[in-house]
Formats: structure tokens, C-alpha cells, sequence
DNA sequence: GCATTCACG
DNA sequence: ACGTACGTGAATGCT
């Protein structure tokens, strides 16, 4: 037995590091009186993040309570593998921190399901983000372990990832080949590795404590545990990459930035990235540029570049001015360089052997508890051309399907702000800023009202002004106000519930308690992002509870990816219209009175198909 | 490490 | 009293 000691929180803790059989049987027999305690903390240590790339491996097992930890080597095999099973089936509550990445090593690397897991778990990291959803660069206690422990534990606790990176550089490796490299036996490594979920053990109660004191109901907590196993499944399942059209959208996308690269050097250009050199080489050729950025630089950004080149935000010709050449290859440029890099690139960098590709899905990532998708980031990915999405597609036999919630934001602001005469409107199915329109201008109103008024209203969900919106809009800074005026007056208990909303905030530390119970904390200098947050967190509790109607209803088989107001799924093609009947009533509620309702538009095979791909 | 830019809802 | 656009991920340049 190998045997490192530590001191947490002016305690003496141990990690053992089993070496042969007579050591791990000491460890079963600690399973055994420790699982009868209570929960116990579990982590993994693999090569790194790649959890479905072939060359990946699962290293280390680590179980423990609050004064010691037992690292199972388990890329050594026979017994170590065999024990670590055991543990892995016969404990009945485990504390993970950061669980859907452990659950799903463990699925794919060691044979246990994280359908046997996910329900024996509780998260310290979603405890954690249901006590501050805020990351510490915004000014909250961030939810990763390091923080976590140096707030709740011991502020000398160690960085256990991050000193690691600097024991794997002395030993001439580096953040990328550390993981897979070291030695199964470096004394840090192993003391690290238990460390881990000793500090995970400590976590645990205190946020459970904290989650009682600030009145966090347990169903709030079950609820999140269940959308993060439902998106851990997701992103087990992954979805098909169509390889060789991805090839092929690199290559072109790489030809189309190195052509109009050169258009730029033309100019005077040498890196169409550098907005110095860009507005340096624009006002060389008689360009003037006015708009800056917050720290005073030149701004020259897509809308400024478009204005040069005369185009319109869709990229159409407005024929109001020549076109300048450099801001057009810029343009050109820069996109398909983009789309080169942040998405086919990722895609091929990221698909397993299989041919699929597994995106992370963090259910709870944005404080105000909207999920998040990375590696590659399908949340972002192109909509105004179906180029990317092209490449990503359903089941052999399957369509695309597409289900969107109906304006969801607007509903859920009228039914949390008990806007009376916004619940009428979208009662009776009318549309609602045509009925905005019509109140504020009159049956006569204009295609332009309309617009003004969809603006306006998007300014009330998202907190801003008259200049945003009359930025945003293009209409009339005094149209813009009279309208504001006007939806004021036509729905008068919007204004009303931001302000009785920041004025509980201020009683209350700053945070603002939503709908279903999450606390969302309130920035100081801009509490008016009240009323976005309780919009944007209803809305993601809205989907979080269409997710989990959709298990219930048997279709998790099915879905593939949240997107904020979407859920897109893979379906039988010749079942199609019936699923996407259900998929619509598992995204249909009453919420206070409203109706949320949801669309499914029914594609072929690849996303793209939904943004006019023929395939 | 911060700033800028751009992709999404 | 007035007015404030919200939330992300990722690449890249510059210091």
C-alpha cells in the first residue's frame, strides 16, 4: 500500500494507493463500513477530455469520504478492476462533482451504465450552481472544485488540475500530453487524485446545508439531476457526422479564406484579423470611420465592414454607395475562415470512430441556468446558410426534426408579470404584435408598426432602451420612444413587476428568486436585468421540463440536442409526423394562465435540411 | 490575460 | 429621475 497524507482544513486526511490484493481488500472492507456512513465520493482520472476518441483510457478510480480516499489503479486491471466494479455496483450513494463527465468515462470505459449511476448521484457541482450560478469572473464563488474548496473547505487547499499542469511541464510534458503520460505511480498524481474526493466529500454537505438555509426546494435539486442524466444521454448517443461532405466544406471554406486573403494583402492587409490593420488600410483609401469600441479603438466589425461594402445584414447588395473591395474581401474572408475553424474543423478533430461526434451539453451552465453546448459548440452553428448543418445528420432511416417553442420568451414574461391584456392576446391565438400594433397605432397599423412593436417588446424581455431599440430596429429615435410609451401604457404591469422585482432583490441580497425556485443574482449597477433573467430562466425550466416529458413519453431515444427553445430530434422517417405530434405536446403547457406552445417542423436527413439543404 | 469579433437563442 | 439590450462559446491579436 502506498499511503499519503494531507492536511485539509487542519485535519490529517489519507489517501491509499493499493498495490496488490491484500491492499484491496482493505479497500472492500473500508467500502463496506464507509457505505453504511453515508454517501461516497467518486472521480475519475483519464487520459482527458476526448472520452469517446479511440486512443482514450480510463486510469484511475477514486472513492472517499471526508477524512480519506482509496485510488484504485485501474488501468492496471485483474483485481484493481474487479474491486473498483465491485465498489462501483454494491455503493448506493455517490458524490461527484461535475458527475455527467464521470458517468459517462465510466459507461464507456469500465461497463457501468450511468443509468445505474445517475440516480445514486448527487452533483456537488449542480448543489453548487443552484447555490451561485456565478462564474468568479462575475463576481460569484464559480462552481469548479478548486474554487468550491477554497470557499467552503480550506482556502489552502490545492489546485489539485492545476498544480498537476505544472508537475506535468518538470516532467517534459505538457496540459495536453500530462493526462495520458505521467506516471500511474507520481506520488502527486495519486495524492491529487485522492484529494479530490476527499474535498468532494467535504463540499457536499456544506451545499446541501446552504441549499436548506436559502430555502432551495429538494424537487428543484431532483429536477436538475434529472436534466443532466437526460442531457448526459444525449451526448452518449452524439450524432452523425457526415465525413466525407465535411472534408470537402473544409477544403472549400479554406479555398474561399486564402482567396480573398489575398484580395486583402492587395490592400495592404497582411492578417484580416487584425482590426488595427484593417482600419488602418480602410482610412488609407479614403474610408472615414467613426464608431469606436469601449476602449476607444477604431471599430471595424461586420455591421461597419457590410456598410462599406454596401450590403445589407443578409449580405444583399443595397447599391447606395460603391463597394469598398477591402471591406468585402475582409468580409469574405473572415467568414469562411471562421467556418473552417470553429465548426468543420472541430467536427473532424471531434468525431469518434463510429463516425459520431459528442458534443458536451451542460445543462445548467448560464447563470440563469441555460444549458450549454461545447466541443463543438452546436448551439452557435450558422442558421442564415445551411452549409454547416448540412453536415450533421439523423439516423440512417431517420429525418430531422425540429420543435420550437412559440415566442417563448414573451409568454413567459406575460405570465410571470401577469401582463392582463398579453395573456388575452395570447389566449385567443392572435399574434401578438399584431395585436400590440393594433392597440398602440390603430386598426390601421403598418407592416412597420408592427416591426417597431416586436422590437419594443424584445427590448422589454431583454431590459434594453429607446437607442438600442432604435438601433436595432432602424426605426425613428421618436417613434421608437412614442411606441415605448405606448406598449407602457397598453401593458403597464411589465414596468411594474421589474420594479417590484429589483426592489426584492434589494431586500434580499441582490438576488432574485424565480419561478421555479432558482436564486439568479442580480449584478449592482444593472438590476433592470431583472427582468431578463426571470424571462431567459423560466423559458430554460420551460425546456427542462419539456425534457423530461419527452423521457416520460418514451422519446429520449430520439432527442439530440437542447437549443434554448428547441429540442432537436432524430426520428423514423416513416413515423415522423406522429413523433413530432408528441414531441409538440411534450412542449405544451399552461404557465400561470399562458399557453407555451411549440411547432416540430419535420426536415430529411441532415439539420441542414431545416435551413434548406435538399438532403 | 484582456480585447475584439462573430456565431447562436 | 433617468436609462441601461440578456445569455453563451470560440478564435485570434496584442501586450
Amino acid at each position: 500500500m502506498r499511503i499519503y497524507r494531507h492536511n485539509v482544513a487542519g485535519e490529517t486526511v489519507t489517501v491509499y494507493v493499493p498495490q496488490d490484493e491484500r491492499d484491496l481488500e482493505r479497500f472492500r472492507d473500508w467500502v463496506l463500513t464507509a457505505r453504511t456512513r453515508g454517501p461516497i465520493a467518486l472521480d475519475t482520472e483519464t487520459t482527458g477530455l476526448d472520452v469517446f476518441g479511440a486512443s482514450y483510457r480510463l486510469r484511475t478510480v477514486q472513492f472517499g469520504d471526508e477524512r480519506e480516499a482509496w485510488v484504485i489503479h485501474w488501468e492496471r486491471g485483474g483485481a484493481f478492476r474487479t474491486s473498483a466494479l465491485w465498489a462501483l455496483e454494491v455503493i448506493e450513494r455517490f458524490r461527484i462533482h461535475n458527475a455527467p463527465f464521470d458517468w459517462l468515462v465510466l459507461d464507456r470505459h469500465a461497463g457501468v451504465s450511468l443509468e445505474s449511476l445517475a440516480p445514486r448521484t448527487v452533483d456537488t457541482k449542480l448543489l453548487a450552481g443552484l447555490v451561485d450560478p456565478r462564474q468568479p469572473q462575475e463576481g460569484g464563488i464559480g462552481t469548479g472544485l478548486k474554487p468550491l474548496s477554497a470557499y467552503y473547505v480550506d482556502p489552502t487547499a490545492p489546485d489539485t488540475q492545476g498544480d498537476l499542469t505544472a508537475v506535468f511541464r518538470s516532467l517534459g510534458l505538457t496540459k495536453a500530453t500530462g493526462w495520458a503520460g505521467i506516471d500511474l505511480d507520481h506520488p502527486t498524481y495519486n495524492l491529487y487524485a485522492g484529494l479530490d474526493v476527499i474535498l468532494t466529500s467535504r463540499i457536499a454537505p456544506v451545499l446541501a446545508a446552504e441549499l436548506s438555509r436559502l430555502g432551495v426546494r429538494d424537487v428543484l435539486v431532483q429536477y436538475e439531476h434529472e436534466i443532466a442524466r437526460i442531457c448526459a444521454v444525449m451526448q452518449r448517443k452524439g450524432m452523425i457526422l457526415d465525413e466525407d461532405y465535411v472534408r470537402t466544406l473544409s477544403g472549400l471554406l479554406r479555398q474561399e479564406e486564402d482567396e480573398y486573403t489575398k484580395v486583402a494583402a492587395r490592400y495592404g492587409v497582411e492578417n484580416v484579423n487584425s482590426t488595427r490593420q484593417i482600419a488602418e488600410a480602410l482610412i488609407g483609401m479614403g474610408e472615414t470611420l467613426t464608431e469606436r469600441t469601449a476602449s476607444g479603438a477604431l471599430k471595424v466589425d461586420k455591421a461597419v465592414l457590410l456598410a462599406l461594402a454596401d450590403m445589407s445584414m443578409q449580405w444583399e447588395r443595397l447599391n447606395t454607395r460603391t463597394p469598398n473591395p477591402l471591406a468585402d474581401a475582409v468580409l469574405r474572408s473572415k467568414r469562411a475562415g471562421k467556418w473552417c475553424t470553429a465548426y468543420a474543423d472541430t467536427f473532424l478533430e471531434t468525431v469518434d470512430e463510429s463516425g459520431r461526434i459528442h458534443p458536451f451539453i451542460n445543462s445548467m451552465q448560464a447563470r440563469t441556468g441555460r444549458m450549454s453546448i461545447t466541443r463543438p459548440a452546436l448551439q452557435t452553428l450558422p442558421s442564415s446558410d445551411q452549409m454547416v448543418r448540412r453536415a450533421l445528420l439523423a439516423e440512417e432511416g431517420h429525418v430531422m426534426v425540429s420543435t420550437d417553442f412559440a415566442a417563448v420568451e414573451m409568454r413567459v414574461l406575460a405570465a410571470l408579470a401577469d401582463v392582463k391584456r398579453m395573456k388575452e392576446a395570447i389566449s385567443t391565438g392572435q399574434d401578438l404584435h399584431d395585436f400590440t400594433a393594433r392597440l398602440v397605432f390603430g386598426e390601421g397599423f403598418t407592416k412597420a408598426h408592427r416591426k417597431l412593436c416586436k422590437g419594443v417588446g424584445f427590448g422589454k424581455v431583454y431590459g434594453g432602451g429607446s437607442a438600442t431599440i432604435a438601433r436595432q430596429t432602424g426605426a425613428p429615435m421618436d417613434d421608437v420612444q412614442r411606441a415605448i410609451a405606448a406598449y407602457d401604457r397598453v401593458y403597464p404591469e411589465i414596468k411594474r413587476a421589474s420594479a417590484r422585482w429589483q426592489r426584492e432583490a434589494y431586500q434580499s441580497g441582490m438576488v432574485h428568486v424565480s419561478a421555479t425556485g432558482r436564486r439568479l443574482p442580480l449584478d449592482r449597477d444593472r438590476t433592470y436585468a431583472v427582468v431578463n433573467y426571470a424571462c431567459q430562466s423560466a423559458a430554460r425550466d420551460v425546456l427542462g421540463q419539456s425534457m423530461l416529458n419527452m423521457e416520460e413519453a418514451g422519446l429520449l431515444d430520439y432527442m439530440r440536442l437542447p437549443i434554448h427553445d428547441e429540442v432537436l430530434c432524430s426520428v423514423p422517417a416513416n413515423e415522423a409526423a406522429d413523433i413530432a405530434r408528441e414531441i409538440e405536446r411534450c412542449m405544451t403547457f399552461d404557465l400561470f394562465g399562458v399557453p407555451i406552445e411549440a411547432e416540430a417542423e419535420i426536415g430529411k436527413r441532415s439539420w441542414g435540411s431545416l435551413y434548406g439543404a435538399d438532403y
